[in-house]
DNA sequence: CGCGGATCTTGACAAGTGTCAAGATTTCTT
DNA sequence: AAGAAATCTTGACACTTGTCAAGATCCGCG
């Protein structure tokens, strides 16, 4: 979320005229995420998306070719900002118990401030096993974020001065298998549902290590 | 995909008034499953689940108050036969590497062979994040599924002489973690898919046992 | 047979959908 | 400031959707 002003103005030129279009559509996307998140896939319509915005139905076609070039620019423009949450435990953890605290905390909070946003990744997901026509853009956010497991799972093995016991792709998948659950839970108003991921994340975690010797 | 004959004939009454209801029921359910592997929760129309059956569209009013109905009605039948899938596992296996063996095995085949059900599952649970309608169903599910793992996982270490080391919801969510990747990379056509879903399979469930002594 | 209830079909309705084009409006350039 | 290009609004289109009601058809029982 950080502000939209472009990297710099390299010379002369404040607002270059072809960034404009840019701008719009990234605007546009942020009012969209909210409709999707509250409503999900299906039932955003454009109108409804166009409701919640300061602009009119008709502009989407403006700036997106259809709906789905909507949707899936705006679950990457999200999950672009997503894929560095836990670059700052990766920098700052101190020792292997201290990354294992981050990073749990990080993960819940992420559910309490951003659960719409989790929801629709995963309605998203869903749909591209029916339609073709998102898998390649769920594939790379699917990478993207197994990367960013790979990340934390390195930089604890290091703390702990010992190696990973799983190969990245199924780290990823435990957790964003404990993570949907937890989300479900969540949602669903289950109470204790963010402090069970806690815990399993805590108590799964060194598991995740080949041992010491 | 068993006969839908009626668990049997008890005395005289070959065929009770009252069970026709159901038996029409089951079989709307059945044919309305195909087309709602198809195409999925939201563009699975009532007309289109009713061209795919021998019947008219028409008739789902009939027998279902709505189409939210008709749907939970689905998943839930199919689901009722699912949570049995490893019984056998279970009650077959003469060791703890032979179970993991079933079990990967099985894990497998029902990928290969039921894709359309498990790609439509995962979209109603989504879907349930959206729709507060769908979360008693979805949760009740979820459960009857955690307990056919920790069916698994209890005879697993029964056969390893131990315990397991993590309560059954911890372990639900991570093979339900891995089982989705799989099939995400199988209907997205990528070769290895199932056999990476089998080696990561055989490869965790060691982990999940308390060390013997 | 013929009656009555269950079962099913047909057709319609109202609401909502994505899409697009024509024109209004704003913004920029010269 | 005038004209041109970019941007936006409005209204319409063709189509699909879930729902339901009126009537046709089937079935078993007197």
């Amino acid at each position: 979320m950080r502000p939209m002003t472009q990297v710099a103005a390299p010379k002369a030129s404040r607002r270059t005229p072809a960034d404009k279009h840019d701008e719009r559509r990234k605007a546009l996307a942020e009012s969209a995420l909210r409709t999707l998140g509250d409503l999900g896939y299906a039932r955003a319509s454009l109108r409804e998306i166009a409701n919640n915005s300061e602009f009119s139905h008709g502009v989407v076609h403006y700036y997106f070719h259809d709906k789905l070039e909507l949707i899936v620019y705006c679950v990457r423009y999200y999950k672009q900002t997503c894929v560095h949450r836990y670059d700052g435990v990766v920098a700052e953890a101190t020792s292997p118990g201290d990354l294992v605290e981050r990073f749990a905390d990080k993960l819940v909070e992420t559910i309490v401030e951003e659960a719409p946003m989790h929801r629709l990744w995963y309605d998203l997901r869903s749909q591209s096993m029916f339609e073709e026509s998102l898998r390649e853009a769920v594939t790379q956010i699917d990478q993207s974020l197994e990367d960013m497991i790979a990340r934390v799972l390195a930089r604890y093995a290091e703390l702990a001065e010992t190696q990973p016991a799983l190969a990245s792709p199924v780290a990823y998948g435990m957790f964003d298998g404990i993570f949907q659950q937890a989300l479900l839970g969540h949602l669903n108003g289950r109470d204790g549902a963010l402090e069970e991921l806690r815990t399993r994340v805590v108590e799964l975690m060194p598991m995740l290590l080949a041992p010491k010797a």
